[in-house]
RNA sequence: UCCUGAGUAGCUCAAUGGCAGAGCAAUCGGCUGUUAACCGAUGGGUUGUAGGUUCGAGUCCUACCUCAGGAGCCA
């Protein structure tokens, strides 16, 4: 009899290292080996033996007989062992699981509607079973977490059902981007992720030592977006962008990923009108290919449904008039003061969502006031207040997910705006040419990646929407 | 950066200023259809840090640290 609790487990662990050792040994090169197939293809595999290799990823243990849910990364499966059926050291071996432990197994597939998993209805009658690392204690369990807790683990939490079903949907948002531009005309023109100085707003940027002298990371590829429509009509860039905003909010990331095309000889209009296809086009795929994953979420799918052109348009005049009207219609102070606006204001999240919330499907709100966005913005003809800029607000408090412009083409108007804001325009030169060497009407915007996948998720922060999450206070994993 | 709130076992949380608790996880035992199984047993604590008030502080006070929610800024 031990004295001390820790020397007895030790004792006991080693015992069951030896024995997982042993069977190891013994059937080394021996694994009765099935067709291997993936977890997600388990229905076409009715009544045959096959072999899955993957990770445990819950049991139930009922003595003589375990259930093991065990995943592959395509799909979780139960596996199921009965004690009378199995040579001993195999059953022994699927009594030695722990949560996580890597294992191969083969067996024979059958229908059962009892069988949980993804896919479920479908089983794994075990006939071999053999371990190849018996895992530690598992620190996630299936149950709630702390949101620290789970980002301090987020290496491990990438496992959880959940996670999967995200970066799953995170991965088609992204194919169907790339394939929907590639399929429409668009050229992938990659820009530059090490920039110089912009002169302006540098604040914002996340600065390296580039030997010696100072470098930002990107926030946007668009001005080199500019320069590749003279070379190819229309293009994109889709990687990173860094912004080193002190905002903490569940909408913000340091490191987040956006998609921006630009299109030579576009309208405002043109613009509009691509962007509205362009979304319904990720949502409908997202629908078509992962109504498992969203039942995971818990996704209302109906809100999803029914985003299909066209989308509402509405100007940034006629916004601040229905916000106003909002504020006469409310009794609250505290509403009246979140949604007080001037026209001039840009808008806030309060704001955003309160327009949103107004339509169906997202909304479209453009000619926002000049002094509210960026300089390269095209003013509105005869009203050089407002320009040709228009966000697109996603349903359901999600915000904006989209942000363009029609582009100034014209060098004059162009180098007057660049001397307007005070930034250096030596720094631009070479965008000023571009308005020098057959210049067009054009126009462009950026759509982010990790809000878009909030939303069509119906997630309510966006640090689950990407792998590895940078935010303000998390740089680790 | 500002406002609000929270830090207690590996995790999720209890505890009137008066003995530090439960569930889950772990370990041991039982169970042939479990769905976050269930039943029994065992081990597990510098109550975020540093001061202070008090006979006595997880609890009250001060400062700091960390995190969360919201705001601003933005995609």
């Amino acid at each position: 009899m031990c004295l001390t609790g820790s020397g007895c487990r030790a004792r006991i662990r080693r015992a069951a290292i030896f024995i997982q050792l042993l069977y190891y040994y013994s059937t080394q090169g021996k694994l009765f080996v099935a067709t291997l197939i993936r977890i997600a293809d388990i229905g076409q595999y009715d009544g045959q033996e096959v072999t899955v290799q993957g990770w445990l990823y819950n049991r139930t243990d009922k003595g003589r007989l375990q259930f093991l849910l065990v995943r592959d990364g395509t799909g979780i499966a139960q596996c199921v062992a009965f004690q009378k059926d199995l040579p001993e050291a195999v059953f022994s071996a699927a009594q030695l699981l722990t949560q996580e432990s890597s294992v191969v197994i083969t067996g024979t597939v059958r229908a059962d509607q009892r069988a949980p998993g993804y896919p479920g209805g479908f089983e794994i009658g075990v006939k071999d079973l053999k371990l190849i690392q018996v895992a530690g204690e598992y620190p996630i369990q299936p149950k709630e977490h702390g949101i620290e807790f789970l980002m301090d683990n987020r290496h491990l939490w990438v496992r959880s059902l959940r996670q999967w079903a995200i970066l799953r949907i995170r991965a088609t948002i992204i194919r169907t981007i790339r394939n929907w531009l590639d399929e429409h005309g668009y050229l992938l023109v990659d820009t530059p992720i090490l920039t110089p100085a912009a002169g302006e707003n540098t604040t914002t940027l996340f600065e390296i030592d580039y030997f010696g002298e100072p470098a930002y990371l990107a926030q946007t590829g668009q001005l080199y977006n500019e320069a590749n429509i003279g070379a190819f009509g229309k293009v994109y860039c889709f990687g990173p962008t860094f912004r080193a905003e002190k905002s903490k909010t569940r909408r913000h990331l340091m490191e987040f990923w956006m998609v921006e095309p630009e299109m030579a000889f576009f309208s405002l209009e043109d613009l509009m009108a691509m962007e509205e296809e362009f979304v319904s086009a990720i949502v409908q795929t997202v629908l078509a290919q992962h109504r498992q994953e969203l039942e995971i979420l818990e996704r209302d799918t109906s809100r999803l449904e029914n985003i299909k052109p066209p989308f509402p348009r509405i100007t940034y005049d006629e916004a601040v008039e229905r916000l106003q009207k909002l504020i006469e219609e409310t009794d609250d102070p505290e509403r009246k003061a979140e949604l007080a606006i001037t026209w001039g204001d840009d808008f806030g999240a309060p704001h955003e969502t309160a327009i949103a919330e107004m339509f169906d499907r997202p909304v479209f709100v453009y000619h926002y006031p000049t002094a509210a966005k960026a300089f390269y913005m095209q003013p509105v003809e005869g009203r050089p207040e407002a320009c040709r800029s228009v966000d697109l607000l996603a349903p359901e408090g999600y915000g904006e997910i989209t942000g363009g412009s029609e582009r100034i083409f014209d060098a004059d108007l162009l180098k007057q705006r660049i001397d307007e804001i005070g930034i250096s325009p030596e720094n631009y030169a070479w965008y000023l040419d571009l308005r020098r060497y057959g210049g067009v009407p054009h126009a462009g915007f950026g759509l982010g990646v990790e809000r878009t996948v909030a939303w069509v998720c119906g997630l309510p922060h966006i640090r689950e929407t990407i792998p590895y999450a940078r935010m303000l206070n998390r740089l680790y994993p």
